[in-house]
DNA sequence: TTTTGTAGTTTATATTATAAACTTATTTAT
DNA sequence: ATAAATAAGTTTATAATATAAACTACAAAA
């Protein structure tokens, strides 16, 4: 039988969070915009369910003036990731 | 940046029927059923949704007096489901 | 002949993803 | 100094999706 995959991470940009926070200690909102190609409310409503989800923490603050939110992947997160790329992989093979 | 995840197959049950299929000659509606666990429903709809997107042939025929549906790969259903894997892994890694 | 089971389809609902519109503050140009 | 443009998000609205519930049609068993 097929393992359920984690709904919270397969979303096509959720999941693409969740790559790049697993190999950096942490990412801005800018930077994982940037990299994912995402419009500022997607990324913004994913983050919250990511984070609502405690698979990353999101921490407010400024760069200078400006502000900054700040992302990183939680034990919880990175546990998750690595089963939903296990489940996944009873799928593709 | 990461690859566009085709999103026709970027769905687990859609994925489990393409993953089945992708390893068989054929497989009918009952056989797909059990082996994933779907509803009749839920897997109707997504095996419309794979024939009308050409990845899979749907041939609707009896065995004995019961109907019986059978669905096979298309060539572009195991090149898309290929792509899919490849493109994944982009974000698995 | 009524009931139960098989094999599905159609329709309705709830969830989700996504984009558009908006807010707040900051530079930069006039 | 004021206006325009940019940055960094958030909120809200819409469109798409997945899923289950309800339904249809037929066959076999009781």
């Amino acid at each position: 039988m097929f393992p359920k995959l984690d709904p919270i991470l397969h979303s096509e940009l959720r999941l693409a969070i969740m790559s790049i926070l697993a190999g950096v200690d942490s990412a801005d909102f800018s930077y994982i915009k940037q990299q994912t190609g995402a419009t500022s409310g997607n990324l913004s409503v994913q983050i919250d369910k990511l984070s609502a989800a405690g698979y990353i923490t999101v921490e407010k603050g400024f760069k200078g003036k400006v502000p900054c939110t700040t992302c990183k992947i939680t034990q919880a997160g990175l546990t998750a990731f690595e089963n939903y790329v296990n489940s996944l992989k009873e799928y593709l093979k």
